[in-house]
DNA sequence: GCCACAATGTGCGCAAACGCGCAGAACGCC
DNA sequence: GGCGTTCTGCGCGTTTGCGCACATTGTGGC
């Protein structure tokens, strides 16, 4: 990794490391390229990396059956993917799939493990993120099984946006309704609606967020309950 | 902790420590009874203390509302209840609620990371368990929203009987609504049908397990999918 | 400018589960 | 043995979302 590299490593977690910690790392630090729909594990897989996003998003799914799937979480730079291994699996039980395209910073789990061994804050963050990811599996949970597709939509624009970082996302209704486990059509019924009262605008893949407001206010708390989760220990 | 306490140390986390390791939790270990219904964390509470449970069967719960609650998980001796405290939350976000009284290894959090960064088996063991916990809490995520609630009443009980360890279960159909997340009635239909196949048995509260074989056919797959996680790392 | 295809809009019947409310049955307590 | 409480059975109309199928409309490639 050079010096060059050093200035793209957005990842959050990364830049918390003290200065002598994150040299330690440095070393194994891989800069990667994330093209969109790149499969990063797939259940069963051996795993042996672990991918902290500079400005990429994954997806975190499960499979329901050979044809539904849901989002169980998302990572951005706020996150980790892959902390599944760090705390001892070795293969994947979930998919993880490059959902909107940039860099991360790559890292094979044993070093990462070595580092995090030796006294620092290293070990702490990642603690940390794993409880994070706890709290937004469970509650996407409790979300997916109870709220509206509206509310459910809702929710997902605005973690999408706050991962991405713009207001310009890419996602077909389609997709869309594979990481909701809904139809598709369920997904058209919510994103019109949206759309109508000005929340939103979109055409064929490509969407824009015109009032979060509105969204926050069609969302379920659930959205507010796992951002102050991430919040409180990034910062 | 006396000596004769440590004969009723059930708990298989602890249990696969070695002698000397254990050593060092044992004078701050608490060996404590909990009652049914007992709440040892509710949402936002400060928490100091971890619990390993011997043979007491513990319910994550996470709110929906004012009225609805959902389980997100369960632990028994295979686990840990307070884990997210080990990961550095200081406040609880889950009830989490004593279903079956037992006994358990109380510890405070302070010691326990005391000792878990000595090298040692504890903290590779403390890591598995989250990870073991994640897959429960997204798997039965999934199944929450998937799954018919005939094949969650089957999970459930399944799961319940391995963690209580006897045939024999205390849980009215209101509670198990709360659980699952449905209406009592929904339970109550589910339940007449198992009892009309003779594959439980129960009359007001006490239910008992009759045929785990037809059981497991009418429950998801959620069920092997959590049990292999555990089995996997507890051997 | 045309075409193929991907993305979106829409309709219809259906099933699971919801909310609510009430009746009956078992149990524990005095 | 009587009584109140707790637990279970059940019936209603309603809602949400499903599965499927088909029509329409943008868009990029040529």
């Amino acid at each position: 990794m050079s010096v060059s590299d050093q200035l793209v490593v957005r990842n959050r977690i990364l830049s918390m490391l003290a200065a002598t910690e994150y040299r330690r790392l440095w070393p194994s630090l891989e800069h990667v390229a994330l093209r969109s729909n790149t499969v990063l594990y797939a259940p069963g897989d051996d795993v042996s990396h672990i991918y902290f996003p500079n400005d990429a998003v994954v997806s975190l799914l499960y499979d329901v059956d050979k044809r539904r799937t849901v989002e169980v979480a998302m990572e951005g730079n706020e996150g980790a993917v892959g902390l599944a291994i760090y705390l001892g699996g070795v293969k994947s039980c979930n998919l993880s799939i490059v959902r909107d395209a940039g860099t991360a910073m790559r890292l094979n789990v044993d070093v990462l493990t070595r580092c995090a061994n030796q006294r620092g804050r290293l070990m702490n963050l990642l603690h940390k993120s794993v409880h994070a990811l706890v709290t937004q599996i469970a509650q996407s949970g409790v979300c997916n099984r109870f709220h509206s597709i509206d509310a459910r939509l809702a929710r997902w624009l605005l973690m999408t946006q706050d991962r991405v970082g713009s207001p310009k996302l890419h996602a077909t209704q389609e997709s869309i309704a594979r990481m909701l486990g809904v139809r598709r059509s369920g997904v058209t019924a919510s994103a019109s609606a949206f759309q109508k009262k000005s929340m939103i605008g979109y055409r064929r893949g490509r969407i824009e967020i015109l009032d979060r407001r509105s969204l926050r206010a069609a969302s379920c708390p659930c959205y507010g309950i796992i951002k102050r989760q991430y919040d409180s220990f990034l910062g």
